[in-house]
DNA sequence: TCGGGTGCTGTTGTGCACATCATAAGCGAA
DNA sequence: TTCGCTTATGATGTGCACAACAGCACCCGA
């Protein structure tokens, strides 16, 4: 029977709904202070609230969204302590995956790392529409947490990224100065990580991603500085 | 007005029923496998299902919980693998956790490391009641954890000792042979760590946590050698 | 005796109506 | 005019009835 066709169960139904959502967060769809309306999310996928407050709540207990009673829901912001905490331990986790089970990656996926560098190099920076490049980065955190077969790393890994990219694709699209340049060095990433690879040094390729994720936040934190 | 008699707000009542479900698996009161009754539950707290069953999803995306569709509400078990994996995150976290934003501690907090010492001496073994030692340790983990200020990382620590918890004391008291050794070697470890934080020296006090977790790790597993 | 179909029972999942709450607009008196 | 109260509105939170589903006992026919 064809997988489209499949009817899918609640369960699934939810998990497809809460990837959606977090897709949008993350790629500022829904920006940080964006109110969300149950009744319409509710509307749109075609499901009662009840189901859909579910979701909700498990987006909620992942610190992007927040409700409030009689006001409104809305994705939540981090503040500048709350941003540095995250990215430094986001360093040592990165670091980490390297050592704790890692695991060659299969044909598969070094292909699928070959398609993120080439779509790297052929993305033209375009200041108004973030979704192209923060989808870019977030399939690639996606691909380089395959290379760790230890779950709950990896887990945490993405869940802590997920709280931390809207934020940093805020940052380079509102002074939207250092897009092209910032794009350079994400091309440049992946093409190294992709050598190493092919080399078969996970450890450096962890350390090239450890390197780049502590690059990127001391670039972000310069725009802040500027910025402010 | 007292505080006892304030009103409590929807989001505290949630929480507050949160960490009661959680406590009750931690220190085996619903040990793995168990079904618990979301009408039973909805009873006992005294609200109807709806938002209890918020409370369960929020648990069931921390893996203490799994739910099926006209079956029941399970409390989750771990594979060996699994286990495996959590506990040696678990051992490079806690030596992080000494390096990542370290606080000295508060009068208060050494107090409370004082009166976990006593308790772990005055504590007398008793196969049969696994709660008193479960909740001491509970108790000692999160004291722990306010040793440093890093939220995300205190989170994540958190979040994996409560998945490891009632396995580790199930495995405990299921062969029960070694209990009044690991009490034993409990009380050792808060001791170290309190003469540790009396000398100001908190990445001592981590690489302690951090040793003991991991001899902790070892003597399971051996149990479970034996036991098999 | 055995195999399979069928209904029963209890569970989680869903939809809907209403309660509760926060906010802002409206309005009247000082 | 301005301050404060009242009221209207729309949001999330809750309770309840029912749908969907899985497992089991039961029963009937071969």
């Amino acid at each position: 029977m064809a997988q489209d066709s499949a009817p899918l169960s609640a369960r699934d139904r939810a998990e497809r709904i809460e990837e959606i959502l977090r897709d949008r967060i993350c790629v500022l769809d829904y920006p940080p202070g964006m109110r969300l309306s149950e009744a319409e999310l509710a509307e749109e996928f075609g499901i009662s609230r009840t189901p859909l407050r579910r979701v909700l709540a498990r987006l909620e207990s992942a610190h992007l969204l927040h409700s409030v009673h009689g006001v409104g829901t809305f994705v939540t912001d981090l503040a500048d302590e709350e941003l540095d905490q995250i990215y430094r331990l986001r360093i040592e986790l990165a670091q980490l995956a390297g050592r704790l089970d890692p695991v060659p990656p299969s044909t598969a996926l070094l292909t699928q790392f070959r398609d993120l560098a080439d779509r790297a190099m052929a993305l033209q920076p375009d200041p108004e529409t973030p979704r192209p490049f923060a989808q870019l980065i977030m399939d690639f955190i996606l691909a380089q947490s395959q290379l760790c077969a230890n779950k709950p790393l990896m887990e945490v890994t993405q869940h802590l990224y997920f709280q931390t990219a809207r934020i940093w694709v805020q940052s380079l699209f509102t002074s939207s100065l250092d897009l092209a340049e910032e794009l350079s060095v994400f091309a440049r990433e992946v093409a190294d990580v992709l050598a190493a690879l092919e080399a078969g040094d996970l450890d450096a390729a962890a350390s090239i991603h450890r390197t780049h994720i502590s690059l990127s936040y001391r670039r972000m934190r310069a725009r802040r500085e500027t910025g402010a």
